[in-house]
RNA sequence: GGUUGGGUGGCCGAGUGGCUAGGCAGAGGUCUGCAAAACCUCGUACGGCGGUUCGAAUCCGCUCCCAACCUCCA
């Protein structure tokens, strides 16, 4: 497979041409929630960068192996969290009287519930950390047998200044400058005695008394520490070394860094040739903190409940706004910016239905327009193929919508488009739109329903014309305005009438 | 304080050393019974100050501001 592809590898921070380690075959690792509480709707964003690129990676033909995990044990509470802080689900737990598991499965539900919502795929194995702690263990055993950990009271610590001693590997990610990081004195280390260094992390952690989730090991009973499920997870689907490793930039640091150095230590080789990065959502130009109220769920963002909006957004406007900037960017979320998003998505799809229904005249041949039209639909991809840019493709597919729309009104000469071009333009638009993108049709499309409801809208239709033809425009305005407010639009054209619901 | 990434027209948001991003909003026009939709035309935008260059919003330096992560303080 001839890849045109370039991903920005944030270990590079350079665009690389993309070459997998298999032949027509990619492997990759994206970081999953922590199931404690709601799916965030900057998650949402990150998950649906990533399903894009999962979506345009098969789109090539690749044969794609995405893993996803679920952590629901070892992501601890609060800053620089380490034995002194709790388990995030063994907390919500004990608050709420509960199962950790049953914490666990209900927020995994409400996860996946959004991300059906959001039109993102299932990844093709949604790994669990709990699932998955012998592995982990086995991961432990490897690294301190490396010499990369040492145990202490029953925990075990990764030797981070050893590690970065020793390879060159460290801080490289996240641009940590080593120096500084040595420079730090064991007088910083403060209640966390257990550890050498203050940048050593928990692989394994013995669990007090009072703590609900806990496994048997050699060192203690306990759990594993967060960073090492992925490491681990990672390892057992995809090998030691796979293509492409993503998750949100918050997680460069401390998270893929200590993944890399646990890699490293239990195996000597680097977890992932390509490191993708989704950047943040805000709102109104600042970050979204509950603290101060600069906050929207995204049950609020459909409903339209949140002071920070005019009205509801479906799922796929929201997707679509979200397309409308590169993963890499952050994303402004406002209510000004919603309502754009909202009717140019609707321009994409009322463009695309129109052109999916116009027939080919036949008797054609090649003109201007028919390889301007060509080169369009090349250029795409050549989009897509640059780091996923999907506002630059989004561009390009107006710019095709803007065509259609000339063609059907008679502005474009259709003579000049040759009968393959005309249903390529339709495949690739579709392709691109429902397959790649990812977008659905919100809107009930006129025509090729069932019910009575297309039998109604015709008849409606056809007394209107039946006014207009004979000048009774208050009963054909009537019709027109009372339909708008039932929330449907007519559209006249020189061929008849058609009508869209929104 | 450190690391990283940003500051683009009314809003969102791409991009690039000289050639139209795009969407939305706004102005004018075409079409229409009137609208809507659609099409055509229109905006001398690149945080500030210097520098390099024939030419910079795009490269360099300084400065201000924003965000994420980390650190410090509490």
């Amino acid at each position: 497979m001839e890849s045109t592809l370039k991903i920005h590898n944030s270990l590079s921070r350079e665009k690389e041409v993309f070459k997998p380690i298999n032949e027509g075959h990619v492997g990759m690792y994206v970081c999953g929630p922590t199931v404690y509480s709601d799916v965030h709707l900057g998650n949402c964003r990150s998950f649906t960068s990533f399903d894009v690129i999962f979506r345009y990676l098969k789109y090539l033909g690749y044969k794609v192996r995405y893993v996803r995990n679920i952590t629901d044990v070892g992501h601890l509470e609060g800053d620089n969290a380490d034995i002194s802080a709790e388990d995030k689900i063994s907390k919500k737990a004990r608050l709420e009287k509960l199962e950790p598991m049953e914490i666990v499965q209900h927020y995994t539900n409400g996860f996946h519930a959004m991300m059906r919502i959001f039109n993102n795929q299932p990844p093709s194995i949604e790994p669990r950390a709990t699932g998955h702690i012998i592995e982990q263990i086995e991961m432990v055993r490897s690294i301190l047998k490396s010499g990369y950990a040492y145990e202490a009271n029953g925990s075990v610590y990764f030797d981070t200044i050893k590690f970065a001693k020793e390879n060159e590997v460290y801080g490289k990610l996240s641009g940590r400058v080593i120096d500084d990081l040595m420079a730090e004195s064991r007088d910083d280390l403060k209640n966390q005695d257990e550890k050498r260094h203050p940048s050593d992390f928990a692989i394994w952690i013995k669990a007090d008394p009072k703590h609900i989730m806990r496994w048997p090991s050699e060192w203690s009973e306990g759990f594993p520490g967060w960073h090492l499920e992925c490491s681990a997870m990672s390892t057992k689907y995809l090998g030691r070394t796979f293509d492409i490793h993503g998750g949100g930039s918050d997680l460069k640091f401390p998270h893929h860094e200590n993944e890399i150095a646990q890699n490293y230590g239990a195996c000597g080789c680097a977890p992932a040739n390509y490191w993708m990065h989704g950047n943040m959502l805000l709102m109104n130009g600042r970050k979204m903190a509950k603290s101060d109220g600069n906050t929207i769920t995204p049950q609020q963002l459909f409903t339209g409940d949140s002071p920070h909006i005019s009205k509801g957004y479906s799922p796929m406007v929201v997707r679509f706004f979200m397309l409308q900037s590169h993963y890499r960017s952050t994303l402004d979320l406002t209510d000004e910016a919603l309502q754009a998003a909202e009717k140019g998505y609707r321009r994409l799809m009322e463009g695309n239905k129109l052109l999916q229904s116009m027939p080919h005249p036949g008797n054609t041949q090649a003109g201007p327009l028919d390889e301007e039209l060509q080169q369009l639909m090349q250029q795409v991809k050549a989009e897509m193929d640059d780091d996923f840019n999907t506002p630059k493709a989004l561009a390009v597919l107006f710019e095709l919508v803007t065509k259609i729309n000339s063609l059907k009104a008679g502005h474009l000469p259709i003579q000049e488009v040759s009968e393959s071009t005309f249903q390529q333009l339709k495949k690739t638009l579709s392709d691109y739109i429902y397959e790649v993108l990812g977008l659905k049709d919100e809107m009930e499309a006129a025509g090729n329903g069932d019910g009575p409801v297309d039998g109604l809208m015709d008849l409606l239709i056809d007394i209107r014309q039946q006014a207009r033809a004979n000048k009774d425009f208050d009963t054909s305005d009537k019709i027109r305005d009372a339909l708008k407010e039932l929330g449907i639009v007519l559209k006249d054209s020189k061929e008849g009438t058609t009508w869209t619901k929104g």
